[in-house]
DNA sequence: AAATTTATTGAACGATGTTCAAGTTCGTTG
DNA sequence: CAACGAACTTGAACATCGTTCAATAAATTT
């Protein structure tokens, strides 16, 4: 239901009847709507997780496989709209904390960043490689998502392709750069 | 009441109590809810926009300028919090079209962006600096927005800004090297 | 077959955005 | 000043949610 009317669109009548019982029998599947969402979010991140490791097998330079995994992530986000979108979308009340099971889920993904860049940078320690690997996943993220909002200026999945690529490069030598500086300041 | 409880603690009824009137006479104010939150992130963005000026006073280097900005977008975010974020949350049904006026209001940020990358790219043209300012806010944004959120690891906000300031640097860099390249391909 | 546990139902509750008929206020006009 | 009308205000009512729960049905155990 997500998938097809977005998170919005999710109500526990309308889907008690598709999955065909009364509305109150949701809730021995799950204790909230709030499981319930973050239930599908840990299936379409598990997804994701599949379409990046698919996008890892050919052999690659560290950095053009960084550049693969942008647009991997990016293609995946374009194909799962609505399910990509809920993840994001969702809140939580404050008080309540995610589950375990929910933040690993997360930072399952930033394996995939963190390899490239250990390869690219192994002068740095796995703190440093993290933040590094957070604050690229964040950017790439971030162009993808106002990238595929539709309400400003729509940007056609190309465009937005071509985009991604050529920042994820300039980044990939600008941190490279940085760190030779730094290295050997001359 | 967004500044102190966020987009999803504003109520009508909590509304109408605070300024003093019936629930029904807020629809006299706005037709809306959703008008309600684009007039107070019009007044947001218009905040912004004076910081975001604020910090291109004194005489810089573009990158510098950039660079600046970024953090000042950062630093806005953080002390804005709850107003910030739900400029971005907030959700509107998919047949309802933005007024202008909103539309507007987005657009004039990318201006501040838009005149360094001017200067640094004097060969692009008026679309494919657009388009770059385009990414390179998107791509803060994300580092911003997930640095931000509390569900994950939280940032520290000096942490947070060290790690824009430095990949937007890099972005540049890679940049100009990427425009350097392109021009004389040796 | 009876008893006990488990699952299901659908009505009911509380919150919330929105509407609207009725009431009130206030400026304008005769 | 009185009477009219426009504009505003009110708060009850409606529809739509998530969520709960007592009653009922089904399944399992004894």
């Amino acid at each position: 239901m997500i998938a097809s009317r977005g998170l919005a669109g999710l109500k526990t009548r309308d889907l008690a009847r598709e999955i065909g019982c009364a509305n109150g029998a949701v809730y021995n599947l799950v204790a909230d709507v709030d499981e319930l969402v973050l239930r599908v979010g840990s299936r379409t991140l598990r997804r994701l997780d599949e379409t990046l490791s698919a996008a890892e097998t050919a052999e690659h330079s560290p950095q053009q496989m960084l550049v693969r995994i942008a647009i991997a992530y990016c293609d995946f986000a374009a194909e799962n709209l609505e399910l990509w979108r809920a993840m994001f979308e969702h809140r939580m009340e404050a008080d309540k904390a995610l589950p375990d099971w929910s933040v690993d889920d997360q930072l399952q993904l930033f394996r995939h960043i963190y390899k490239p860049l250990a390869a690219l940078f192994p002068e740095r320690g796995t703190e440093e490689l993290g933040i590094t690997a957070r604050s690229l996943f964040s950017a790439v993220h971030g162009m993808v998502a106002l990238g595929l909002e539709q309400r400003l200026v729509a940007v056609p999945l190309p465009a937005l392709r071509k985009e991604i690529a050529g920042l994820v490069r300039a980044m990939i030598d600008g941190l490279i750069r940085a760190s030779e500086l730094a290295a050997s300041p001359d």
